[in-house]
DNA sequence: ACCCTCTGTGTAACCGGTTACATGACGCCC
DNA sequence: GGGCGTCATGTAACCGGTTACACAGAGGGT
């Protein structure tokens, strides 16, 4: 038995369907009688308003695409946390679609997005600009995290990740370390190239000696640059990783090399990770939540209005635990 | 300008839209002329197509809903990491809902998922099976995680609480513990409930002294709880917490209070979120990312046919660390 | 009695796809 | 040349809602 439609409830509440659609979304010409006899049909039923046929003819879906590359544990969660509650708020679901793989499966992970939300939201640090315009479907409000900017003309939020860098330079310079090394996230992923490059850029004005080396955002990537590091008696008294998850295993490694930390080797990361606070690792503080958030908001208020307005930089701010500093904050 | 239609690739193709239709899904009865057309008007138009038509005639959207309570970082990312691999592996999107609030605001929250989703996944530990077989659309497919079964006939996946608590009860009396407490979740919540449950037995069973206090599943609430128990001078050289959060909580309280783990107290969770790794918390390992996993491969299996087949349990695993153990494994 | 307004309701077109069925062209065989 | 099968294509109905517009009947004013 096939489910209940608009009709057959017309049909039993002896009504036409537009009557029965005008109770069912509250409309008020409509009399007592006829209310109540939609109301029973309904019940008997079991009938449910058949969302995606509403969102046809309303050209309008109630739902946000929310497409974002493999994200780790507690970042993923944040930012989605973020964007569920602000899109609950206002009666939005989230679909999503996660961007494994090449640009012609993000392309295709775009376009099928297309009829079934209202906007979208994209992060895909590892996409370059056109690749991305190009596969976003035309006329579909989207708002950009983190992308390689171009200048193209969609709304866009981005994180200083230079600020951070350079305070996380300046802690280390405060501290009075001279040999820093940089564990940088996979290349060509803007987060990582912009933190690195910034950080690079500010151990050069401050005169310290720094050392990049490349992970890929996992922990076990973090661990393996300490550990060729070590292997090549290459002195170090600071290490900075491109996020928290890297530093995370960097920390093990030291440790399992006997190097204490913070006096041998100081060390920090990126993000804020809820692990960053529990381990006292010292690292620059992203709102991830916030972020999430803020898209989120933008995009619906760009809805509806021909509003493509710019860019936003969130400033995210660093936070000294026991990974640089014995008793921080004492 | 509106976006582009079938209709008007059709026109500028000079063709029927049966025709665009069939080449856009790949039919082979097309001619190799007709083909290049159609794929010319798409270029020049920018045509996507809206998936929100196409479900409505296929009665079909490739998507699933996920109808998930508030959850904590880790747990939550790594459900959803678990549903999409899977998921984005059959062509399927996860649209997400949230399900904070009153069992009315469940309900809508379940309704509005007919007609956008092929299927329904619902965690809600702490709704009844009366409310939550109301409110779940008819003849949609359905799977339930972990709600208090009473017996109907949806599909389910349960979580073995009980032999998790068994099994941390039993790893307390071979320690030698006696006076054993347990930090609960909320009250209401099937986890937090069979969990509690069993672990009274089980300790009643072991002739251990258990005292039950109730939490909410936040870390803070461990940390109060330990509070407590040592304000009323209460002796104990056991803690078994509901989930891990809890247990990192009640870590900190007795680490400032100045009581020694595991020498003074033994502590154990539940969930094994990647935390507990890191902290050395012994626990009770719940492969989460696999539990999601598993029931969008039920859910899939059973869309379209008539297969709404029974339960399925999944055991979880002790793993001891350095909060019961000195040296764990060694 | 007439016209006008107002209210409640129904008919049918529309949203943007898919597809059953009809059609017309072509080739083949007897 | 007639009958038939095959193939590419087009027409129009359908999926399940919403809603512009038409309309009937009641009530009120003159």
């Amino acid at each position: 038995m096939a489910e209940a439609t608009i009709r057959d409830v017309a049909r039993r509440a002896q009504l036409s369907v537009a009557t029965v659609s005008r109770v069912l979304n509250g409309f008020d010409n409509v009399s007592e009688q006829a209310r109540e006899r939609v109301s029973e049909a309904v019940r008997e039923l079991g009938y449910v308003p058949h969302a995606g046929a509403r969102s046809l003819s309303l050209a309008r879906t109630n739902a946000i695409g929310v497409v974002l590359p493999d994200l780790h544990g507690e970042f993923f969660s944040e930012i989605v946390r973020g964007m569920d509650r602000e899109a609950s708020r206002h009666g939005y679901l989230l679909l999503l679609s996660n961007l494994h793989g090449s640009p012609d499966h993000a392309a295709f992970a775009l376009r099928t997005m297309r009829g079934r939300v209202d906007g979208l939201i994209v992060m895909a640090p590892h996409l370059n600009a056109e690749d991305l315009s190009a596969a976003l479907p035309p006329g579909l409000p989207s708002i950009l995290i983190n992308t390689r900017d171009g200048g193209c003309s969609r709304a866009a939020i981005h994180l200083d990740n230079a600020a951070g860098a350079q305070a996380v330079a300046d802690h280390f310079e405060a501290l009075g370390r001279k040999r820093v090394v940089h564990v940088a996230g996979p290349a060509g992923n803007i987060d990582a190239d912009e933190r690195a490059a910034a950080f690079r850029e500010a151990c050069a004005v401050r005169r310290l000696h720094c050392e990049v080396l490349h992970g890929d955002f996992e922990e076990a990537s973090g661990q393996r640059a300490v550990e060729q590091l070590i292997e090549s008696a290459h002195p170090f008294d600071a290490l900075f990783a491109g996020n928290d998850n890297m530093a995370i295993g960097a920390l093990q490694a030291l440790r399992s090399a006997g190097l204490a930390v913070p006096e041998d080797v100081a060390v920090a990361g990126f993000d804020d990770i809820p692990l960053a606070r529990h381990l006292g690792l010292t690292t620059v503080r992203v709102r991830i939540a916030e972020l999430g958030e803020r898209a989120l908001v933008r995009l619906l208020a760009s809805i509806g209005r021909e509003d493509l307005a710019g860019d936003e930089l969130h400033a995210p701010e660093l936070v000294v635990r026991s990974t640089t500093e014995r008793n921080p904050g004492a």
